[in-house]
DNA sequence: GTCTATACGGGGATAGAC
DNA sequence: GTCTATCCCCGTATAGAC
């Protein structure tokens, strides 16, 4: 794309990308994920993308930029995988395990998206990500607050349960694994590597039982301890 | 203290400080939690502080000590004023009870000892604060899982809930709720200030029933919806 | 103990050849 | 499109006067 190299606006564009942009994005993804976007520096993306320092300011014009298409990017990318639709509607465990389902698959996935996300919270309170933030929401949250207000309605979750804050706890979990790490190894007594991806499908098992059982009216049909509900094989 | 102003040593000191040290310390606080450790300089903490910037140097020997200093002395405040051993012996709904509590405690009076220590662990894996987060496991996690396991002998708490993921899962309610404030916001449809003390409050009620539904057996006497159990007023 | 001045390095960004 | 060379700012850290 010779006429329109480096586009001037704003907002970052997930266009067509050429090899050199693809290896400095990827470059880019990995390397903003593990240190933050402070402090990962051009020069050190240009490197392990195998490209000159000078390319990346002639596809994105400077860090900022970069940094926004990499986190749209992802988004983008997950998205069309469908990872954060993974809840439709249902009763109250079918939802929330797809919730947590799709929770799983995207840390499974993507590892950096979630961290980076994080980041981006904590570091610039998301105002990089204000769009990508609220796709999230949308996707995970809503369904479970949605989920919920129904079950209340039909008497199969606590009248006295607020739907909002339930989707909160019933997500803060996995995330918290995840994020955490240095605590939850420490708690498990495990090594370095610990969260392994059965590590995590365990948690996440437990994650969707923790929450089910905690607005439930009644305890149902334990999933867990003798047969699981026959796990709808993802994908 | 003239005769030893810079401790050669590795092991930051939480020893007598100076006027002028403390000054720099809480300075450094505030912009640590704010910023994260690489965007603060010395230069802004010092303005900050009100001191030169070379006095910095001359009492921490160079940012890094600094920045353990600063870790330090947060948790050793924390220690000093039992903020993390809220959690007596006692049945399931009490430990949890006041584990939330004591979490919810740390989170108002410390708002930045929470980002710190998150950002400490996503940023560095934890490195600058291995025996810090050791001690909040100690105080947090521990007295949870013990409970809980008390919980499944006496058969107050179903046999199947894995202890140490229950605890995971209980502290990071509030943890989120705090550090994933701008998707919590969007969520809530709130403001920039939103999570003020009383929003704190009420999801702290709600974590802590939430978690204790989700382990037990069968649905505990309500503690929010009629009437509260006698809210021990933290002195 | 506190201040001024400054060395030093590194990171973002640009100019311009090819 | 890609590369070399380089500018400039700013952040850490030090030297040394007071």
């Amino acid at each position: 794309m010779p006429s329109k190299p480096r586009p001037p606006g704003r907002e970052p564009e997930p266009e067509p990308t050429s090899p050199a942009a693809d290896a400095i994005l990827n470059a880019a993804e990995e390397l903003f994920a593990r240190s933050g976007f402070e402090r990962t520096t051009i020069k050190e993306i240009a490197r392990r993308a195998k490209v000159n320092s000078a390319l990346l300011y002639y596809y994105f014009g400077d860090k900022t930029t970069l940094y926004r298409t990499v986190l749209t990017r992802l988004v983008l990318g997950l998205r069309q995988q469908g990872r954060l639709s993974a809840a439709r509607p249902g009763d109250v465990p079918q939802v929330i395990g797809g919730i947590v389902e799709a929770q799983r698959q995207m840390l499974l996935r993507h590892p950096r998206a979630a961290v980076l996300l994080f980041r981006e919270m904590i570091d610039h309170n998301a105002a990089h990500a204000h769009g990508l933030i609220q796709e999230i929401a949308a996707e995970l949250f809503r369904p479970a607050c949605l989920a919920i207000e129904n079950g209340k309605r039909d008497g199969t979750v606590r009248p006295d349960v607020d739907s909002r804050f339930a989707a909160i706890s019933t997500i803060a979990q996995l995330a918290y694994f995840m994020l955490a790490r240095p605590a939850v190894r420490l708690l498990m007594d495990t090594g370095a590597d610990y969260p392994a991806p059965s590590d995590l499908a365990a948690f996440g098992r437990h994650a969707a039982d923790f929450a089910v059982h905690a607005i439930s009216v009644a305890p149902p049909r334990s999933r867990t301890t003798k047969k699981r509900a026959g796990k709808e094989s993802g994908r």
